[in-house]
Order: C-alpha cells, then sequence, then structure tokens
DNA sequence: CTTGCAGTTCAAAACGTCTTGAACCATCAA
DNA sequence: TTGATGGTTCAAGACGTTTTGAACTGCAAG
C-alpha cells in the first residue's frame, strides 16, 4: 500500500479495477434510467450493463471502486441480481474470489423478472375487489351498476396489471428477432445457437424467491 | 353555518358529500395499488375510481373529504388526471362548481399516458447511448465488441421502454372484447354508440404536456 | 491461534417524492 | 367595494426507499 492509509473499507484508488470512461458512464447510466423505470433500483441496471459492457465477470471490489458504491450496497445489489439471474456468479480456479458476470439471455430475465412482480399485483388486486364485491352485495347498498364496475375494475387490474404477461404471450414471436441479437455476433438468420440467447419456454429451473 | 367554524379549510363534516362506504374503500384503494405500480401516485387511481363507481360527477370538495386529501392535493391530483384526459370537468349550468366525471374509454387513457411516459423515456436513452458510441468511437478506447453491445443496448431500451407501445401495436386485437366492456352496458356487437368506449386510432384532438 | 480479506448485516443517514395547509388569486353576487 | 366561495401555489414537513459504513461472520493461510 501506498500512501496514507487512513480512510476504513474504501478500496485503493490504484486497485486492479480500470476507472469508468466517460462513454461507458453513459451508457451505464442510460442503462440504469431504463432499470429504474421499472421500479427498481438504478444500480441494478448500472452494474448489469458495466458486466455486460466489459463483457468479463468483476469482482464485488471492482464493481464498488468502478461505479462508486459502497460495500454495503454491492453486496446487497449484487444478491439480488444474482437471484433473478440477471447475472451470474462465477469462479476461477485458481483466484478466490467470486466474480460477476452478465447474462444475456435478457428476454428471459426480464420476463422472469416482471411477470413475476405482476403476478403479486395482480393476485392481490383481485383479492380485494373480490372482497369489495361480496361487501357490497351483503350490505346491499350498492348499485348494480356500482356491482358492474367492480367487476370491470377486475378486468381493468388483470389487463393493466398484467401487461407484461400479455405481452410476453403475444408479442414474444415479433420480438423474437431483436432478442438473439443482445447476446451472440452479429444478427443472422437461421440456426447458429453459439451464445444462451433464448427466449421461448420459461427453461425448467426452480423458482427462487424474487423480489 | 352550523356550529363551531374553527378549523380552517376542512370542509364541515356534514357536507353534500357521502361518505366512503367499506366497500367502496376497498375498490378505491385497490385501483390505487395499481396505479401505483405504474408509478402514478396512488391518489390518482382512487380518485378516477371513485368517480367511476359512482358513476357521477363530483366536486372538488367532495372528493376532498370523501378520500380524506387536503384540498391542495386535490387540485393538483385533478389538475393532472385531466390533463391526461381520464377525468373530465364539466359545469351543471344552474349550479357554478366544477366537477369531475371519470372518463370511461379506458384503452384509450392507458395508451395515451403510458405511451407517451415511455416514449419520453426511451428518447433520452436513445440520445444518451448515441452520444455514449460518439464518445467511445472519438476516444478510440472501445472495442469492436463494446460499440456492438452499446448498440444492442439501443435495442434492449426500445423493446423494454416500449413495452406498452409494442403491446398496444401487437395486442391490440386481443383485448378489444375485453375493453368494450369497461365503458357501456353489457358487451354487445354492432354499432350503438352510447357511451365513449372507443380504442383505436388515437383521436385527432390535441397534444397537450402530459407528465 | 492470529491475521487478513471477502462478504453480510442492519441501524442510521441521505435522498426523493408526496402531502399538507396557509397565503394567495379569481370570480361572482349583493 | 366587499364578502364569500372555489381553486391554486409552494415552502415545509411527512413519508418511504435507498445508501452508507462500522461491526460482524466466515474462511483460508501462516
Amino acid at each position: 500500500m501506498s500512501p496514507s492509509d487512513d480512510s476504513p473499507d474504501r478500496p485503493e484508488p490504484s486497485e486492479s479495477a480500470e476507472s469508468l470512461r466517460a462513454w461507458e458512464a453513459l451508457a451505464v447510466s442510460a442503462v440504469g434510467h431504463v432499470i429504474e423505470f421499472w421500479n427498481f433500483k438504478r444500480n441494478h441496471g448500472r452494474i448489469w450493463a458495466l458486466l455486460y459492457l466489459r463483457d468479463r465477470a468483476m469482482s464485488a471490489a471492482e464493481l464498488q471502486e468502478t461505479l462508486e458504491l459502497s460495500k454495503g450496497a454491492v453486496s446487497m445489489l449484487i444478491r439480488e441480481l444474482e437471484q433473478w439471474r440477471v447475472i451470474e456468479r462465477v469462479r476461477d480456479p485458481r483466484d478466490s474470489v467470486w466474480r460477476y458476470g452478465a447474462r444475456t439471455d435478457l428476454m428471459k430475465m426480464i420476463t422472469r423478472v416482471l411477470s413475476r412482480r405482476e403476478n403479486d399485483l395482480v393476485a392481490r388486486v383481485q383479492t380485494e375487489l373480490r372482497e369489495a364485491e361480496r361487501l357490497a352485495r351483503a350490505s346491499g347498498e350498492a348499485s348494480p351498476l356500482a356491482l358492474e364496475r367492480i367487476r370491470r375494475m377486475r378486468q381493468l387490474a388483470e389487463l393493466v396489471g398484467g401487461a407484461i404477461t400479455t405481452l410476453i404471450r403475444t408479442a414474444t414471436l415479433d420480438v423474437r428477432g431483436l432478442i438473439g441479437m443482445l447476446a451472440g455476433g452479429v444478427a443472422r438468420r437461421g440456426g447458429d445457437s453459439h451464445d444462451d440467447d433464448t427466449i421461448g419456454s420459461e427453461g425448467g429451473g426452480g423458482d427462487e424467491d424474487l423480489d
């Protein structure tokens, strides 16, 4: 270690991690915005984007330094991303630290995470509305129209709350072309499945607790 | 007015507004949750839901009392909802206050509001990413793969940020049946346009500043 | 056993957003 | 003009969420 070793925790600025270049910062921040839009943390997006851009696995300490996050934040963000299977943990046999790499099967990631969230919402709202309907009937106070409208709100909830699910069900084919492109080489028709870029059929894997 | 007229602002509890029944509270709150999920304010949803349920126009003061909101909040929430054309202002000739009614052309509302927001996001992110790409080229620091990946992030942004737009484009037909039901009487084929329940074609109207 | 390092936890602080309420403005009628 | 009423504004405060950082755990090497 070089000069004054005062501050605790903060990794030495001269660590292995390359610092964030201007263009990287921009791209990383842009993805942060997209992710934030979907009610995840901006830094979830930033981490994934950096790993994706650099195309190599990085350690928690590197991420911390490069993205200027605290140790605690990195720990938690990484755990979540990993749970959602948006990044994956790898260990180089000769080195003893875990590193994390960006997964590229984006569509799977996104649908997995978002539709889980949507399902929670829709289920909850359906319950509330069913109860509302029950009470309304029981009390006899509700007009027939009001009852009808409660029922319609259920449909609204399903439609709006289930947007992603709907999208997936109906639009998968339309975006199939786009998707493949996120992973492998130049967009090309035909087979050629070099990387892990799949979309359909919700791979059989276990169903951890997201969110 | 009647007894002690001490508290400022707060409408008399004995105002014209009927208080919120338990079943109404439930339904209203459920819609609040759905709306909140989409990053609008819970109370946007509550107001719309109440107007929709009661099927009549209510004044700001009634809304304030029924939903237990402050004067200021109601003013602002109403203005936004009106801008988004989710509720509409009406004035009974004999009475001098404005009242607000829920619009029922759900699909139009949703697409109008959400796709506007999405467009903003996508535009912004595209700009950031294009700039990132430009810088990356200019600096010569970026690997070809990195450049390629920035370009792919653009596609990702369009896909993920434009979810609603995509959904509308691809799924409109699928939900068309559902939608009609939200507005008028029992779902019925054929003409009979009693209420304003349309879906397609983004009515020609002006383009105010949403959001 | 001790030391050093990677990683986790969690209470407190920072932060952003939403709501409040008092002051203010506009309109109308007397 | 005055008073009453409905509506708007905005600084301050409440609230919920994210981040921080210091203490802690676990592991491996010496």
